[in-house]
DNA sequence: AAGTATTAAAATATCGACATTATCTATAAA
DNA sequence: TTTATAGATAATGTCGATATTTTAATACTT
């Protein structure tokens, strides 16, 4: 991590405590309380809390605060749905421009992924493993070449972290993952052999899984 | 315009002002110039200056300042063909989705920006013409029934906007903006006969006639 | 004369303090 | 018991001041 200002070292702790639920859904974000976890003063924090607001993992009400922003079953939808349709551009963008080193890739980043499988026991890191999920998926995407699709393909997946983490706690150890891993093999065969009509429908639905489970939890 | 804090005021005026070109690419945003224009401290100053960054408009260098993010012809590119295939999604969306609310709301404002063909002469009101081109355009798009998408769309239009200002000035008066009257009302027929394959080559290619103009002028 | 070092000026990032506004609590009235 | 009111408490939004860093302007050395 380079050397940055106060603000952006808040946002980055901020934003995590955020996505993996320190700071729960509509929970109000005291400044005294903020004050005194980050060790800094009010000013950075409210740079670093306006923009969380344009992410939309805040809001804000005048003279009222801040507070994180509420999970509503709607959004759990149209955010699943979205990245859906998002990812499976991608997809069908990098079959048709990605080149052999993106070949290589996504064959290194699959088999890393396989690898530490054992990660998603019971007792395993489910962190360490998404983190190798989404270096897998971004091997896939980032064939198609364009950086403002990949923008817009990271803001969807940072606004879905809420939701997949209760989707990774509540599957930890047991079957779904095996259903998981497999979709990820046909993945990668559709992808490689450049078919892109099966891929882009093996991605839509492999996206998908998690959104029905989660809604019978939210 | 409901009551604000100074930050959410000043983020109104100065975004407005970058993207109009008040302050041009990669122009230093001083605090002492800014503070004089919008009459405000540094520090809510500095909270709107954070949300342009998030919004990738403004750059910051840690104890160097703010400064307008630069334009460059990789970028055009990459926005318009970007934006060419989020528009097309949400055309397909709203097609398969939309009710009869919808396609009224569509002649509707077609109509309006047909009506007001004039100001796009020489001396005409460039802003105000677009502002009915954009409301035809979301007219079409919002019938996708997607939040999400129609954020991510929003984004997109708002990033190109410096872009497509060179354009507006560039072409006033020009016989270009008929072949856009021409295309917007081939984009009706072929939207409200839910024909989805015609409508999304015809606002895809759309879409990306003014960058290839602006491929020129950057 | 060109390049480097030194000094002066300007700008940035952060904090502490203050005025304003909202929230909570206790008391009184219906 | 519920509702309304008033005072007390706490939190927010903004400014001015300060330490730090960058930029520039100048002098000095080779």
């Amino acid at each position: 991590m380079p050397q940055e200002n106060s603000a952006a070292k808040v946002l980055y702790h901020l934003k995590h405590d955020i996505l993996i639920g320190f700071f729960g859904a509509g929970h109000k974000l005291k400044m005294s309380v903020l004050k005194a976890r980050y060790n800094v003063g009010v000013n950075p924090l409210r740079e670093a809390l306006s923009q969380l607001v344009v992410m939309q993992l805040v809001q804000v009400q005048d003279q009222r605060g801040y507070r994180v922003c509420p999970v509503t079953r709607v959004e759990l939808i149209d955010i699943y749905h979205t990245r859906a349709q998002i990812e499976s551009l991608c997809v069908g963008l990098a079959i048709q421009r990605g080149d052999e080193a993106w070949e290589a890739d996504i064959v290194a980043a699959a088999y890393r992924l396989h690898s530490n499988a054992g990660l998603l026991q019971a007792d395993g890191d489910l962190q360490a493993w998404e983190q190798l999920h989404q270096q897998f998926h971004y091997s896939i995407v980032k064939g198609c070449g364009s950086e403002e699709l990949l923008r817009v393909r990271l803001d969807l997946y940072e606004k879905a972290s809420r939701y997949r983490n209760l989707w990774l706690t509540h599957n930890a150890g047991h079957a779904a993952f095996d259903v998981n891993q497999m979709e990820h093999e046909q993945l990668v065969s559709a992808v490689l052999a450049r078919d892109l009509e099966v891929a882009q429908k093996l991605i839509s639905q492999h996206i998908l899984v998690p959104s029905q489970v989660l809604q019978e939890l939210i």
